[in-house]
DNA sequence: AGACATGTTCGGTGATTGGCGAACAAGAGG
DNA sequence: CCTCTTGTTCGCCAATCACCGAACATGTCT
């Protein structure tokens, strides 16, 4: 939300960020976002409720993995892969590529906004259950 | 334990690696362990209960990352590097170097002959082995 | 303004976890 | 035989975790 926290790089330890990507959920939300795309929290299709997917975010946000940004009431959510990258070189590239290969528990749905964003737009999408 | 139970290659997942690793304890002892060495239980110096050391191991041992082998009374440990390798490309090497780099509340004593543990009370000096 | 959409936060609950000591099993050695 | 050493297992306890619904805050849209 508005008062965000997100750790800086010297603060980020391994057995914390180890700890935010053992769970099946957040891992599969990690690997979503591991070509780097920013995604709007509504693009998660998840079998939980939206307060248990708001605790993943910020879990993954407070452990230092994502950056939470706030655009109106939407969010929006990337890796922070430079800096994971400098904290801990080769760990988080390695770790990406093993959990895009893993079964993700987590899809995507469209996205429905008409903001920028860096990569694709569906054409056909565009219809949401109302 | 008598009947160590370890888990096949392809049973080991990675969150459930990852969840074994964000343990201060357990990545410190798999840091000791990263120069692909065999290690006696009693070379571990934790502050810790035999019984919270033991199941640490276990847990090690049971998420895939470390093969146990008991000879007498005394149990050993080693990494199961190539295996994890195999599993996980990469990964595995990744966070051993991250590991070691990382501080760690576990440390080596003698492994030979030992039998100054009852008046020494300087533990830092002299710590490195071989 | 009012209705709606999007997330956060607040209890509460059941499961898991890390820690301990005590008791136990089993080999090594007096 | 008895004892010592090594490690496992068994409660037990406190803390954390994953999950939910309800309530709230805030921005958007009609």
């Amino acid at each position: 939300m508005r008062n965000a926290v997100h750790p800086t790089v010297d603060a980020i330890s391994l057995p914390h960020v180890l700890g935010a990507l053992s769970d099946p959920v957040r891992i599969g939300l990690v690997a979503l976002l591991a070509d780097g795309s920013e995604r709007g929290w509504g693009e998660f299709q998840v079998p939980l409720s939206k307060s248990t997917l708001s605790h993943h975010l910020r879990v993954l946000r407070e452990s230092g993995i994502t950056w939470t940004r706030q655009e109106g009431t939407r969010c929006f959510v990337r890796l922070r892969t430079a800096e994971l990258s400098e904290r801990f070189p080769s760990v988080f590239p390695a770790i990406l590529a093993a959990a895009v290969a893993e079964p993700n528990p987590v899809t995507l749905a469209a996205s429905g906004d008409e903001d920028s964003r860096d990569c694709d737009n569906n054409p056909d999408v565009g219809v949401i259950a109302s």
